[in-house]
DNA sequence: CGATTCTTTGAAAACAGTCAATCTGTGTGG
DNA sequence: CCACACAGATTGACTGTTTTCAAAGAATCG
C-alpha cells in the first residue's frame, strides 16, 4: 500500500529512498468501505490522506437535508477538509467513500515536519496548492458562465476517468444541478 | 504608497525594518487610472501586485463578449493571474481598475527570493494561499447550492465594504446572475 | 429473488435570462 | 450654465431553462 505513495513521491519530487523512509514512519494505512466516513460534520480534520485504492467525496449538508458535493478524490490524489486542516476548527463537511478505498493518513504535524526538512516535498506541495488553486478558479469560471450542458462537457472532458467511474446523481450534485436535469441533458446527446 | 505595504507586513507577519527594506528596493509604483488594464489577455503575468489604494477586478471575455469576474481586489490585497504567474503561460484572464487605483508591483524573481530569505513573509504567504482557497471553495459551495438572491446576500454580507463600492452589474457578473435580475433581487430587498 | 440504489420520464411551476424601453445621475465641452 | 453624452439602473413583457413532484423503469447487490 505504501508503495503506491512512495512510487508517486519518487515520480512527483524525485525523493531519495531515504526521505521515503520517513514518509513510511508516520504513515497510517487505513482501509475504508464504501459509504464509510472519514470525517463527518463537526470533526476536526487532523490528517491529511493520500489515496492509493478508490474514491471518496467531500460534500456540505444543506439545510433542506441536500448534500452538495465540493470535491471528489481518487488514487494518488490527497484529501483532507483543508479550512479544517489548516484553522483546527470543526470541520462544515463530511467526507466518506464511493467505492472501497484505501488511504494513508499523515497527522498535521508530521506532514508539516516532512515539508520542512524536505525541500522538494515544499516544493511538490506548493505546486499542488497553485493546480488546486486553479482548478478552483475554473470551476468557479464555469459555475458563474456556462450552462447546465456546459458544465457537464466540461467535467467530463476534464476528468474522463472520474466521471466515468461516479453515479450521475454524485456528478450532478457536483455541477449543482438536479438530477433529472442531468438526465435529460446526458440522453440528449445520446440522439 | 510603500509605507501602506509596509504597515501591513509589519503587522501580518512582523518583518523588521530591515526586511522591509528588501521589499521596497524590489518594488515598483504604479498608478492606474480608471479602466486602465493591468493585464490583457495573451500576456504573461510577471508580478504580483499589492493594491495600496483603489479597487481591481480580473475577468475572462467569453465567446459572445461576456465578461465574466473572477475576482476583486481592493487595498491591501495582492492581485495577479495566478495560473500564469505560477505557470508562465499566456493569460487567458484580464486585470484592470475599477477606480483610479495605486499598486505596487513585485516581479515574480523577486517576490520568490523574498520568499526564500523571509521565513515569516513565506508564512504569511501560505496563511494568505489557504485563506484564498477556502474563499474559492465558499464561492463554489454558494455557486452549486445557494438561489441568486442567496448568492447576492452572502457576497454582501462577507465583503459589505468590497460591495458597497461597486456598481451593481460588476457584482452580477462576479456572482453569475444577470443584471436585470440582480436589480430585481435588491429592490425586492428593499420593499 | 427482494431490497436498495440509481436513472429516466412527464407535466406543472418556479426561476432566471433576454430584449427593449425608460429613467437616473454624472460629468464634459461648448 | 446648459445641453448632451454616457454609464448605470430599473421596469415590463416574453422566452427559455431548470427545478420540483410523482411515478415508474433499470441495475446492482446481498
Amino acid at each position: 500500500m505504501f508503495e503506491i505513495l512512495a512510487a508517486y513521491l519518487k515520480e512527483k519530487a524525485g525523493l531519495t529512498d531515504q526521505e521515503l523512509n520517513l514518509f513510511q514512519e508516520v504513515c497510517i494505512e487505513k482501509k475504508l468501505r464504501k459509504r464509510q466516513y472519514l470525517l463527518q460534520e463537526g470533526d476536526i480534520s487532523h490528517y491529511n490522506s493520500f489515496i492509493t485504492k478508490g474514491c471518496l467525496r467531500m460534500y456540505r449538508m444543506g439545510k433542506d437535508g441536500t448534500e452538495h458535493i465540493l470535491r471528489f478524490a481518487v488514487e494518488n490524489w490527497w484529501i483532507s477538509d483543508y479550512e479544517s486542516y489548516n484553522s483546527g476548527s470543526p470541520s462544515k463537511n463530511c467526507i466518506d467513500a464511493l467505492e472501497d478505498s484505501e488511504i494513508l493518513m499523515i497527522k498535521k504535524e508530521d506532514f508539516d515536519h516532512l515539508i520542512s526538512i524536505i525541500p522538494n516535498f515544499r516544493i511538490l506541495r506548493d505546486l499542488l496548492n497553485a493546480r488546486s488553486f486553479d482548478a478552483s478558479q475554473n470551476r468557479i469560471l464555469s459555475n458563474i458562465s456556462d450552462t447546465a450542458e456546459d458544465k457537464y462537457h466540461l467535467f467530463t472532458q476534464s476528468y474522463p476517468d472520474i466521471a466515468s467511474r461516479l453515479p450521475l446523481h454524485m456528478i450532478a450534485s457536483f455541477l449543482g444541478v438536479s438530477r433529472e436535469t442531468l438526465s435529460r441533458i446526458r440522453h440528449k446527446y445520446v440522439k
